[in-house]
DNA sequence: AATACACACAACCGCTCCGGT
DNA sequence: GACCGGAGCGGTTGTGTGTAT
């Protein structure tokens, strides 16, 4: 507290990476490997900060990372893992090795938001009466007494927690390569991908051991996040801040409730999209993770 | 063809946590 | 036990691109 950022150092480049600082960054850790972050700057000549390379690192650079569409079971994947943990992004983004959580993140915000908040008011026009004036169902779990909307959290969560389970139960085999897909969008963004690709290619194969899974939550001694994951309790007490649910709305409460109470509303709408084509996993992008990589054994972990 | 608007995504910022001293 | 610095996380913003008018 009270430091000043690192960034606001004077000569630090802010600003979107040049494929040039890409190599840069990327020759390092591949010699160097990730991890040391302070030093990165200083050893590669870059004029970044740390947390910047880092960024840039877990964000765009580390192998493995897979761009563009989500697939659909990637997208309820990530539905049910934010009812089950909340906006703990890098959590769930140990569930999808090839995405970040930053990609997670803007889906999520971009697509997923706005997806569910259409359910939700298809739903509200059916449900509509049921709801009362108020119409929305947040609103309702925010009045009714706290008794009642416990049990009914407890019932969404199980409902979540079974659906995950049993998405995570299914087949894996037939994974997808985990090859770079190729960015969709603008001709400087295409040029800049294909550079960042190619540097990515560099990379094929490289990766220090265990690093498949780990660097999706960050490197170096980033205990953290796999801390978060196994311990969805340690990690609700370890984060503070607010924690939107997907209709926009915001609760503050930090407590175990917390990953509860980011369950989206109308549920048993969006259960009806989730569930629907059986959440077959086998084919899909997260068709690698091994099932003895989820951490889903006992469910009572998330609890 | 030009402009406005919407969207997607990379990057930044501020905060918290954790390990070392 | 307190303090400090590094690392990681989540929220937010900025910017480039696509689409509609």
């Amino acid at each position: 507290m009270g430091r000043p950022p690192c960034c606001d150092q004077a000569g630090v480049k802010k600003g979107p990476w040049t494929p040039e600082e890409d190599l840069m960054l990327v020759s390092y850790i591949q010699e160097h490997g990730p991890g040391n972050w302070r030093a990165v700057p200083t050893n590669t000549g870059l004029m970044r900060c740390s947390k910047s390379c880092r960024l840039r690192w877990t964000n765009y650079l580390r192998p493995g990372i897979k761009r563009g569409n989500f697939t659909d079971q990637e997208e309820k994947l990530i539905v049910h893992l934010q009812a089950l943990l909340g906006n703990r992004w890098a959590a769930i983004a140990s569930y999808l090795p090839e995405r970040t959580d930053n990609d997670i993140k803007n889906y999520w915000n971009t697509h997923l938001k706005r997806k569910l908040k259409k359910m939700s008011a298809a739903a509200g026009e059916d449900g509509a009466a049921a709801a009362t004036a108020g119409g929305a169902e947040a609103k309702s779990r925010a009045t009714a007494p706290k008794g009642q909307w416990e049990r009914r959290l407890q019932t969404d969560i199980h409902t979540a927690r079974q659906a995950l389970r049993d998405a995570l139960s299914l087949d894996t085999t037939a994974p997808a390569p985990p090859k770079p897909a190729p960015m969709e969008r603008s001709s400087k963004g295409a040029v800049y991908a294909s550079s960042a690709e190619n540097i990515a290619r560099l990379l094929e194969g490289w990766m220090r051991p265990g690093e498949g899974k780990a660097s999706s939550g960050g490197s170096g001694s980033g205990s953290r996040s796999s801390a978060s994951v196994v311990s969805a309790e340690g990690a609700s007490a370890s984060h503070s801040g607010t924690a939107p649910t997907p209709e926009g709305s915001t609760v503050t409460s930090k407590t175990k409730d917390e990953v509860a109470v980011a369950a989206p509303p109308a549920f048993s709408m969006l259960e009806n999209w989730l569930f629907d084509d059986g959440m077959g996993m086998g084919h899909n992008g997260i068709g690698d993770v091994g099932l003895d990589d989820v951490p889903l054994g006992d469910p009572s972990e998330f609890f």
